[in-house]
DNA sequence: CGTCGGGTTGATAACTTTCAAATTTCGTGG
DNA sequence: CCACGAAATTTGAAAGTTATCAACCCGACG
């Protein structure tokens, strides 16, 4: 399946219908990849490289850490998304970037991107397109934070996961599989494993999901999506192809 | 001032050292521009445009709505900074822009956009650092909200303001002024009005900052930078200039 | 004047963390 | 197939933080 619809291309299409040409220049990169095993570093905070990567395989997740220890997870991402985009302008690395599953990748550099944009330049919109994409979740993820109580926002951030991974074939309306610990869940949406334990447990007890096992079951998906205030306008991948 | 040296060119020459050109290029945009009176909204959730902004003069918020009611706020916006840059590639506007105080402005279509990256790559460069910054500001606000307490996150915030304000020539290590409402910064920082309210009397009377009739006074600059854990390395403006 | 939007304060309730400890799950080697 | 240890999950109780509700103060402004 990778071959003719990688994730990445499926995720784009979603806003460009890809021409031959496009699709062949995804497939260049596609050619050039990596893999790291679980638990890597691919960036580290202050670091100077300045890589950047397309995720094909596998979970990611993008984190910093404060002086106290704790830590804030940015972002899990998936097959068809950027790593490091953001920041390959920056004089170092403002964030983690650890591999959570064994992961494939191709790395790209400031070259190739500026390549991109003066080759194919509707491939450069898709990319602008994607990382506008990801501002936008991360500004729903503060939102989420910032306003909405524990189970709201677990519902929200579990809820904008499914919507993702089923963009690129890995999710259902039912559910899908993931390989998130509590804990890191907790990381990410700002609190104690301890009360992400307690919310999941009162989110399945009032039936509206259920996650065990790296699995996650929408048993309510509407209630969740009321309960959540859901509204999956800033992924912007409703609509049919643009342009 | 604002001639020579356009809050905009003083931020983009932290990163890149400005040609001639590039500077023309910048004050083309700068002569056709317009004002809007505060409390106006420059864009809506939702709304259709496709318009993004330079901002030359004045203060602007950008925030989203729940179904609750309540609001957070994203980010502010001052003199240098653009605004709905991110979502000029998006079909619908996620969040709403919002004049604080009367505002100067000018528009840049998408086609302004596209144009810039094919004529003057450097300004092209330029811009997506400073989308790029953009990003890690709100990330960095996201960690603010996870994992900091109320405090340590104003602390963290007005930190920020005053590094950002300073870059464009309007505040100093000693404080700056800013038209925000206690009501504001709470929305910004995820709390109530009224803890906010005891945030900053408590930070005022432990001797760190005051903020009082539109005026932020660092008292303990130092000791602030520490209750923070504030590191100025995500905005990527304290080196020499680059290339 | 009287109103209105900040700002301020107190009391109480709700939510979340912290600390401490059990219980379960899971991979590994015997 | 079982034992073992490490990691993840679960639970309870107490402490800490923040929200909610209800006033009151005050200066700007018509």
């Amino acid at each position: 399946m990778h071959s003719l619809f990688p994730p990445l291309a499926l995720k784009l299409g979603a806003f460009v219908a890809l021409s031959p040409i496009e699709l062949s220049t995804l497939q260049k990169f596609h050619d050039r990849r990596r893999s790291f095993e679980p638990g890597v570093d691919l960036v580290r905070q202050g670091q100077f490289g300045k890589m950047a990567y397309i995720l094909w395989e596998g979970w990611v997740c993008t984190y910093k850490k404060l002086q106290s220890g704790s830590r804030q997870i940015i972002d899990f991402r998936i097959p068809g998304d950027f790593l490091g985009l953001r920041s390959v302008l920056f004089r170092t690395s403002d964030h983690n970037i650890e591999a959570m599953t064994k992961i494939e990748v191709s790395e790209v550099s400031e070259n190739d991107l500026i390549g991109t944009f003066s080759k194919t330049p509707r491939l450069a919109t898709a990319v602008l397109w994607a990382a506008s994409r990801d501002e936008a979740m991360v500004v729903e993820h503060l939102v989420s934070i910032g306003r909405r109580n524990a189970p709201e926002r677990t519902a929200h951030f579990l809820l904008e996961l499914g919507a993702r991974l089923k963009l690129v074939g890995m999710g259902t309306k039912k559910g899908y599989s993931c390989p998130l610990s509590q804990n890191m869940l907790a990381d990410a949406l700002g609190m104690t494993s301890i009360h992400m334990n307690r919310v999941l447990r009162q989110l399945r007890e009032e039936g509206f999901l259920t996650f065990r096992n790296g699995e996650v079951i929408f048993d309510n998906f509407k209630g969740l999506v009321t309960l959540a205030d859901f509204d999956t306008g800033y992924l912007d991948q409703d609509g049919p192809l643009l342009r």
